[in-house]
RNA sequence: GCGCCCAUAGCUCAGUCGGCUAGAGCGCACGACUGAUAAUCGUGAGGUCGGUGGUUCGAAUCCACCUGGGCGCACCA
């Protein structure tokens, strides 16, 4: 065994544990020991290699690691392959600004192939940094082996999928107006979308359009709001709700009129106007405008009020303006209508020439939009313009405003299977259980279409191909079947090469050319529990084994993301839910409780943490600090706390043992064991008290609630500490190796062997450390597990759990702790022994078995069972302060009469809370009982117990107590010049002659503590250390030598 | 706008089924210990349990409404 520096640097302790579990292949072990026993699956949500990490990923693989070490060590076989999700948008986008590119048209120049390789290169770009993440954090994950949604092999998994779908036709294409982004020139889905909501100010107006047909021989106009200036010359159609009623206003300042809903014309008429007539919206269905904007030119039916339920007179003016291309509700509402269809926005967000005078210019350009709302004003047809802020989409990558669009793309029609959806995410252990109906339950009540085709380059390719000429379409389900069909294989299966492979269509006329989108990053990430094995095609066995997931865990942004695609893709592949227990973490938020992000500057990077406190700091307290779905905050300062709270406590028990064990050659395997029944009450106790914790621990583990195992361990760590070994310190330093200090030895032993199993899963590397010194001896025992982690969970031996010895001892803290209180009261400092502690007599049974600890606890010379009545008077105590407010005047006499109270008074108060005083009725409020000593000394009580100290000294007390302190200021000294614990030296004193005497009379015990050789008669010629005492008032001088 | 979560000491958090005087750690003040010692232990001060109303013998806990924070949703016209 070797000794422990508790001081030493976590990190250099880890760094340590590290190297060893490289050298000796742990983590590989750790999975090959359990082959063969029933699976425990993981799934790895896979990262993208392309961005740093963030200090929410070391959240979350704190938890994706500790679960999966608990189950191994409950005999488990966890496989643990990492992946990296690796195509998409973001990819792209790195990639554009890199070579200085902006959108499609700079691509299509630099060149596909070009663009998708550089690309492939980019995508790890920042491996380096998660590997080293993930191994300074001691997540165990085999990052040699992962899985990379890049692969052909994945990539062919993933058409399988596709094709599974389409044959069930949910894999459909559609026209319909989707969020757009004019940048990327793509679409995106709904949870895309859902990752860029900002608030952003925007001009927002309300237009008149001028009805065909004046009124009382005014101009009149319909009034519809819109934060969307832009999309005004596109409109073709009003909408009302045929259940509304509409009133039309007289504006008497401008001398003319507006409708508006009634529920909302509180805000339409202002001093001296009027309503002058009503009308049901579907009576005004029909009536004709005329259009703000000159541009819809198509001939066709446009430009005339119509219906649409999603209208509501909760905003705006209760009329809307529909310009089909660019509003889900609207192109709805103008088919159903026969309103033409008009778009005059290009793909890169930009006026066409439809639009004459404003042709080209970008539509989410804010001076655009307030030209277009001058254009309006200087033709007297706006009736109200302001800033209005609201939560608007943002591409979730580049940060361009995105745009509702009518565009041509493929669905996954999820719509379809949603019963199947909402009946297997019910069937899914939620952690917490809220997510169930709340977050998921809500979103899977609302589900959409799953958008899933892109217009880019770097993705999986949708492989659909399309004859030109007939339109047939076909879907490939593998790279054999695109063989069979194009006669060979492409160089990978990525754009451009794949869009190469081309047939004849069965027609007989035209060629099948695959479609030109790629798919959602989203589909790949989601299809992992098939992909990751290449199934169908390869593993079919493991796959079954390994299908469906235990367990998985991500922050709670991926409901929409991660959590939904598996469970999308699971659904409508196998019909069942990919995944049992899902544990939905919180986000990592800063000092303040704001988000970390880049842009505000709060961001702690996760090795400046690691390199502080170390990693079992952090993921202590990650664990430890709050239940997991909760936010976390995370600053320096915290981290510290928990590393002091329990590392470093953990660590200072384990340096005590190693000091010990040391000295004493100590070897668990080699001495007598000591039956726990046969060892002392204290060891009994600890055992009791570890045993239970065992129990407590397990199940919290076992139900995902890691929190409270750690809070259990960091309870009993600190009992272990602050209790057993500071109360049986001496046992360890006795002489020799009798039976009791072996049982002190065993106790110890196993109580840091049992704990470094039991925090294993939460800090791998502190458990590691210990588990290598106590339990291998440094590497001698060898016919233990190699590592803590190759070792079963302990099992709790329920037999042990003395749940009375528990409660006894808890008394017995208590008694200590009222001792204490007592010993500060009397400044009488614990060194100075006093005679007697009184302690209530119908407790006695208990308090005598720990009468020996109490005593030494408080430094008393005998326990004394006594009733309370017996050494203590009970008095009615006046708070002056409040019986002044009630009684005023009466207080001084009242005063008295509660001094004079006589028992009859003090009992009726303690009986009812009510006591009568000089014709006054006092309460609780008013008063309360105490208790004096009836003997020398102090008197506290609780409402269970009482405790009393006796502070009379006797010249007897007050000579142990100089001896005490004599010792205590040797012993510091010793300490000071730093002999070795058990190395025997000469003193020399000097000073208070009474004191000298003192010393005379008590050498033999003063010398056996102490480890004193010689006191020498004269001043020491080699003294390493001398000083000068007050002790207790006294003057002494002390030098010491070896 | 709709939905979910949260609000308890200066800070971070416990508080079980509604039930003793609402707790812990950190910080602060004071003290103790001194063979784990730059470690450790104790005592004390510190609370309108976010607010208002309700249910109840009894509410931090259950209900309603409100306020503040975090997050999500989206036809915010």
């Amino acid at each position: 065994m070797r000794k422990v520096d508790a001081k030493e640097p976590a990190t250099s302790r880890e760094q340590r544990v590290l190297e060893f579990w490289k050298q000796e292949n742990i983590f590989h072990k750790s999975e090959k020991a359990r082959e063969g026993r029933p699976e425990w699956v993981f799934y790895e949500g896979p990262p993208t290699a392309n961005g740093l990490p963030h200090p929410g990923h070391v959240l979350t693989r704190v938890f994706k690691d500790l679960y999966p070490r608990y189950r191994t060590m409950k005999g488990y076989h966890v496989m643990r392959k990492a992946g990296w999700d690796t195509h998409g948008l973001p990819v792209e986008i790195e990639i554009e600004k890199k070579f200085g590119m902006n959108g499609k048209k700079d691509i299509q120049a630099f060149g596909i192939e070009r663009f998708v390789q550089a690309c492939r290169e980019s995508v790890f770009k920042y491996e380096e940094v998660w590997r080293e993440l993930t191994e300074r954090l001691g997540y165990w994950i085999d990052l040699d082996h992962p899985y990379m949604t890049l692969t052909d092999d994945y990539i062919e998994s993933v058409w399988h999928l596709l094709k599974i779908i389409y044959d069930k036709g949910w894999l459909v294409e559609g026209h319909r107006v989707s969020p757009y982004c004019p940048h990327c020139e793509t679409t995106l889905s709904s949870h895309e979308v859902a990752q860029g909501y900002k608030d952003v100010k925007d001009l927002s107006v309300t237009a008149k359009f001028r009805a065909a047909d004046d009124v009382d021989g005014r101009p009149t106009y319909f009034l519809a709001w819109t934060t969307t200036p832009w999309t005004l010359p596109s409109n073709v159609g009003l909408a009302v709700n045929e259940d509304l009623t509409y009133v039309l206003i007289h504006k008497a300042k401008t001398d003319e009129n507006v409708w508006v809903a009634e529920g909302l014309q509180g805000q339409f008429v202002e001093e001296g106007d009027r309503v002058i007539a009503q009308k049901r919206g579907r009576d005004l269905v029909g009536s004709a405008y005329t259009p703000v904007f000159p541009y819809v030119v198509q001939e066709g039916k446009k430009h005339i009020v119509i219906a649409s339920p999603h209208v509501t007179d909760e905003s705006g003016t209760g009329i809307v303006h529909m310009a089909p291309a660019h509003g889900e509700e609207d192109y709805k509402a103008c088919q159903a209508a026969g309103l033409i269809f008009v778009n005059f926005v290009d793909e890169s967000g930009r006026f066409t020439k439809d639009v004459a005078d404003y042709e080209g210019r970008f539509v989410k350009d804010e001076e655009l939009n307030v030209d277009l709302v001058k254009d309006l004003a200087a033709r007297g047809l706006v009736y109200e313009k302001h800033k209005h802020e609201h939560s608007y989409p943002h591409c979730w990558r580049c940060d361009t405003p995105l745009i509702y669009y009518a565009i041509h793309s493929w669905f996954i029609r999820t719509t379809e299977f949603k019963d199947a959806l909402i009946a297997n995410s019910q069937s899914v252990n939620w952690i917490p259980p809220h997510i169930r109906d709340g977050r998921m339950g809500n979103f899977l009540e609302n589900v959409i279409d799953w958008n899933l085709s892109r217009s880019r380059y770097w993705g999986t390719p949708l492989p659909i191909w399309r004859c030109d000429a007939c339109g047939e379409i076909e879907c490939i389900g593998s790279r054999a079947e695109l063989e069979k069909k194009a006669g060979r294989l492409p160089k990978e299966l990525h754009k451009p090469y794949i869009d190469e492979l081309t047939w004849p269509c069965r027609c007989g006329r035209g060629t099948m050319v695959r479609v030109p989108e790629v798919i959602d990053v989203w589909f790949d990430s989601g299809s992992m529990p098939f992909a990751q094995l290449h199934y169908p095609f390869e593993n079919q066995d493991l796959f079954e084994r390994l299908y469906p997931a235990d367990f998985v865990c991500e922050a709670i942004d991926q409901t929409r993301g991660w959590f939904y695609s598996l469970l999308a893709i699971s659904t409508a592949v196998t019909g069942r839910a990919p995944y049992k227990n899902v544990l939905v973490l919180g986000h990592v938020l800063d000092e303040q409780g704001k988000k970390m992000s880049k842009s505000k500057g709060n961001v702690i990077d996760p090795f400046e943490a690691f390199d502080k406190h170390g990693a079992d700091a952090v993921r202590f307290y990650f664990v430890s600090n709050t239940q997991p779905w909760n936010s976390q905050l995370f600053y320096h300062r915290a981290v510290a706390e928990a590393k002091a709270k329990y590392i470093d406590l953990l660590q200072n028990i384990h340096q005590f043992y190693a000091l010990y064990a040391g000295i004493d050659g100590f070897n668990p395997y080699q001495v007598e064991q000591v039956p726990v029944a046969e060892r002392p009450l204290m060891d009994r106790w600890l055992i009791a008290r570890l045993h239970q914790t065992i129990q407590g621990v397990d199940e919290a583990y076992e139900r995902y609630d890691a929190t409270q195992a750690a809070r259990l361990l960091q309870a009993f760590v600190d009992e272990l500490s602050t209790w057993y070994v500071r109360r049986n310190r001496d046992r360890f330093w006795a002489d020799g190796m009798g039976r009791d200090k072996v049982a002190a030895y065993l106790t110890l032993f196993e109580a840091l062997k049992t704990v470094a199993l039991l925090t294993a899963p939460i800090t791998p590397f502190l458990a590691e450390d210990i588990y290598q010194n106590v339990v291998r001896l440094g590497g001698d025992a060898k016919h233990v597990p190699e590592s803590v982690h190759l070792c079963d969970f302990p099992a709790a031996d329920a037999a042990l759990v003395d749940e009375a010895l528990i409660r006894e001892m808890a008394l017995v803290l208590r008694i200590v702790e009222m001792g204490r209180h007592l010993r500060n009261e009397s400044k009488l400092k614990t060194r100075q022994p006093l005679a007697a502690l009184y302690v209530p007599k119908a407790q006695q049974d208990v308090i005598a078995k720990f009468a020996d600890v109490i005593q030494d606890e408080l430094n008393v010379k005998e326990i004394r069972f006594v009733d309370l009545d017996d050494i203590a008077r009970p008095m009615l105590y006046l708070n002056l302060n409040a019986v002044g407010k009630a009684f005023g005047r009466k207080t001084p006499m009242l005063n008295e009469a509660a001094k004079n109270a006589d028992e009859t008074q003090i009992r009726a108060f303690r009986e009812t809370g009510a006591v009568e005083l000089a014709g006054e009725t006092l309460t609780q409020e008013h008063a309360e009982i105490r208790y004096e000593a009836k003997f020398e000394g102090l008197v506290t009580v609780d409402n269970r117990l009482f405790v009393g100290l006796e502070t009379r000294l006797t010249p007897e007390l007050v000579e142990e107590g100089y001896v005490r302190e004599v010792i205590s200021k040797m012993q510091m000294m010793r300490k000071e010049v730093d002999y070795g614990v058990t190395h025997h030296v000469r003193f020399y004193a000097e000073g208070d002659p009474e004191l000298l005497q003192v010393i005379a009379r008590n050498r033999a015990r003063i010398d056996q503590t102490v480890l004193v050789r010689e006191w020498s008669d004269a001043p020491l010629a080699d003294a390493d250390l001398t000083k000068e005492w007050d002790v207790n008032g006294k003057k002494l001088t002390l030098s010491v030598a070896r």
